[in-house]
DNA sequence: CCTTACGTTTACGTTAACGTCAACTACTGA
DNA sequence: TCAGTAGTTGACGTTAACGTAAACGTAAGG
């Protein structure tokens, strides 16, 4: 019944390569990079729960066009304990960043998203001029 | 007073390099990866209103995490004339790729912001705690 | 006329993020 | 015992997106 133990499972690197499909290759560069800390059993690697969600994470990062070390300094800011008062400030501000930073890239993917519907409705109706055997209809 | 043109002003390479904090490097890559085409005076390059505007797209492509070559594909897609009924069809579906993908990256921006905030809200308190002269008391 | 600033092409260098291969170890089932 | 499967550590290869340098052309200003 300890909080702070969701699931003791644990995966191979084979497993977590399949699971997110991405290659061992990958997982081992992750951790080269700092990203990932897995423990071992012998020689070979054994990721748990905790490691997976990093992995989550580090993916997520990737999706939205982060570099490796992005993503390390992210986990910084995560990791980093609350200590002195000068590392807390330069915590927030990093944060704020960040922050500012996803939402630029929010309004980014608005636009886009704007002009990918504009193209879709002269598509569509193009469609419909062809489908209904009137071709040539739109410039009215 | 025709439409087509809201500007004739025209710009040097190193004109749009500076305003958009970029190399002239740059700007002759995505020439050879057909992402622009200016003209030429002789052999200077001269860009108009309109490669300012493709310009503007390629680097909000690029904030999005998108390569060249994919920010040339929805070039193609903005370009392609509106004609045969299986290539409008294979339009559509890339178009609505394209849009499932942004509204995932979306979620995940949001995802993220909100772990950013909880790192946030811990932050502050921890400030708090040191600037009122009292540390440790966010483990209740 | 000479320098300076800006442009050109050609070509090689660099970095990130893996891919790929070699040589080896360790377990597992027939 | 032996083949097969999955893991390990090097180490070199590859691709994208530029950086950088060489060698040159050209218009403007002093």
């Amino acid at each position: 019944m300890n909080q702070a133990e969701i699931t003791d499972k644990t995966y191979t690197i084979g497993q977590l390569a399949g699971e997110f499909g991405i290659t061992s290759r990958a997982l081992r560069l992750y951790e080269e990079e700092r990203l990932l800390d897995p423990q071992r059993e012998g020689t070979r690697r054994i990721y748990n729960e905790r490691n997976r969600v990093r992995l989550r994470l580090i993916l997520r990062g990737k999706r939205l066009g982060w570099s490796l070390s992005e993503i390390r300094e992210s986990f910084d800011l995560y990791d980093s304990s609350l200590g002195e008062e000068a590392q807390l400030l330069l915590m927030l501000e990093k944060l704020t960043r960040r922050r500012d930073s996803l939402k630029e890239q929010k309004k980014d993917i608005d636009n886009a998203l704007r002009d990918l519907e504009r193209i879709a409705v002269d598509a569509e109706q193009a469609l419909q001029d062809i489908q209904s055997g009137q071709p040539g209809l739109s410039h009215g």
